[in-house]
RNA sequence: GCGCCUCUAGCUCAAUUGGCAGAGCAUCGGACUCUUAAUCCGCAGGUUCCGGGUUCAAGUCCCGGGGGGCGUACCA
């Protein structure tokens, strides 16, 4: 029985022994001796000389193996697919040409008990490569790539974010009330305390006590949890990122976002025109800026207007098949009429502002268009990709639209805000001018990385339980 | 939630009209000192997602259930 060791000490990495022998010559040894560790994917044994092909995680290189020399010869010819191993030995080439570190010494790292996918095809299904994500990052490259991509966009938005002079916080996952978005919240319960909590639905509410608090320029970075269907674009946990920076308004928020989404692609990709499905979306700045009135006048050929009767609001719903509800204003049918008729046709990159303050319970009035807010989200590749708006600062405004969505709350809306006290109290010591914005990294990452569905750039997508 | 599609060996896939469940890779045994998805010979590997039904006979047809995908609804 193989002795495991409790340690292994590598000196390379594949990806770097590649790029420092590029020009090695065919039959070539060096007196380069490295340790290596990884994965075994192939191996070939052809009687007293054997191959194999080892995968570190950055690259994969061949193992050349003679009878003569390689301790264990007959053991060493045993290893199974997927086993670990850790090899020392000196940078050669064999005389077909191949980079191969000749095999001195080795030790087996662990075993691969399991047989491991096919070693051509892998793995299709993609339900086995969701649930053994495990398996599927070994024999998947793109998958590998894609995670590896996801990582350093988050590193990337993170140094981004810093350069500006924001601070990272955290704050709370466990809400008393949930709130900063429209949406129903998971529900748990905190025994000592007897307490029923919310998995937060949004950081908001909390990143803005934080302005208030003086703290001008944070960001968080975290997961929210949102009780709701789950599609091509929703996984029920995902990652946000909000950020709140006092004395900005909602166009400051724009030139941020689409400065690091043009910066994102560039350094991720080397372009701001990305692949999404077989259509194109080019990301360079500026963006287009238009209304939600305008976009809707755009695509029915109707201007829409706060000032119009509900019936002749109703009336358009009617003729372009929007179905609505007796309880809706005509802040909510316009966004509804929006939704059903123009978002979908949408591509972008595109800016969309002004949205009714009624269905904007959070978003400073527009400092010219009353019942309309500072508000606009970003539509890319047919996807929204955030939500932003200058905030709303005035204590009674804010505990006025709370309560309108706590009326609605009651009248059976799961998705509307209750009314936070807590968080009203705060804005009464005084939330200067400020920018908010909420992304969603998940669908950033499937724009960056081509992904079509979220549960490829979620390592470990929700599913239902096996059996 | 609704609609459509799908589920066969560890993995990738076959199986004619309803007619003995198969192949490649992996595993196991054997041969081979420059291979590249090595090759060659051999063994083994199955609740055909589950449960009913029709039939002389069901992987295949019917009904019910389950997992998954896509669409739709929901979801800023």
């Amino acid at each position: 029985m193989a002795e495991i060791p409790y340690r292994f000490v590598t000196d390379s990495r594949v990806e770097e022994l590649i790029a420092h022998h590029a020009d090695l010559e065919a039959g070539q040894e060096t007196d380069n001796v490295v340790t290596i560790a990884g994965r075994l994917m192939l191996r070939r044994v052809q009687g007293k000389l054997a191959f194999a092909t080892l995968d570190d995680g950055s690259g994969r290189i061949q193992l050349f193996a003679p009878s003569k020399t390689t301790p264990e010869f007959d053991k060493f010819c045993d290893l199974n697919l997927g086993d670990w191993v850790g090899v020392t030995g000196v940078v050669m080439t064999t005389r077909r040409g191949e980079l191969s570190v000749r095999v001195d010494s080795w030790v087996l790292l662990a075993e691969a008990r399991r047989p491991f996918p096919d070693k051509w095809h892998g793995i299709t299904d993609v339900d086995t490569r969701y649930r053994q994500r495990y398996v599927d990052l070994w024999v998947t490259p793109e998958a590998r790539q894609t995670f590896l991509m996801r990582s350093r966009m988050m590193s990337l938005t993170r140094s981004f974010m810093e350069h500006r002079g924001f601070i990272e916080v955290e704050t709370p996952i466990f809400h008393p009330i949930p709130g900063g978005a429209n949406a129903q919240p998971f529900t748990t319960h905190h025994n000592a305390l007897d307490l029923d909590l919310y998995l937060r639905v949004a950081p908001e509410l909390y990143l803005k006590r934080l302005t208030v608090a003086g703290f001008d320029k944070v960001f968080e970075i975290g997961r929210v949890f949102r009780n709701e269907g789950l599609s091509t674009r929703h996984n029920p946990e995902f990652t946000m990122l909000e950020l709140y920076q006092a004395y900005a308004d909602y166009d400051d928020i724009m030139n941020l976002v689409e400065e690091l989404v043009e910066h994102l692609a560039l350094e991720l990709t080397g372009s701001t025109v990305l692949m999404v499905g077989d259509r194109e979306l080019d990301v360079a700045r500026p963006w287009r800026r238009a209304t939600m009135i305008e976009l809707i006048e755009e695509s029915i050929g109707v201007t829409l207007s706060l000032e119009m009767s509900i019936d002749e609001l109703r009336a358009v719903a009617v003729e372009h098949g929007v179905p609505f509800k007796d309880s809706f204003g005509s802040g909510k049918l316009i966004l509804e009429i929006y939704e059903k008729t123009t978002e979908s046709a949408l591509w972008g990159p595109v800016y969309v502002t002004e949205y009714p303050a009624e269905v904007s319970p959070l978003a400073r009035e527009h400092r010219n268009k009353p019942g309309m807010t500072e508000r606009f989200e970003a539509i890319l590749a047919g996807r929204e990709l955030c939500n932003a708006f200058s905030e709303l600062v005035d204590p009674d405004q804010q505990r006025s639209r709370f309560e309108d969505q706590a009326a609605q709350n009651a009248g059976g809306d799961a998705e509307a805000m209750m009314v936070d006290e807590d968080y009203l109290r705060a804005l009464e010591y005084g939330l200067p001018p400020t920018g908010g914005l909420g992304i969603g990294m998940d669908r950033l990452a499937m724009l960056l990385t081509g992904a079509t569905s979220i549960r490829d750039v979620v390592l470990f997508p929700t599913l239902r339980p096996e059996r």
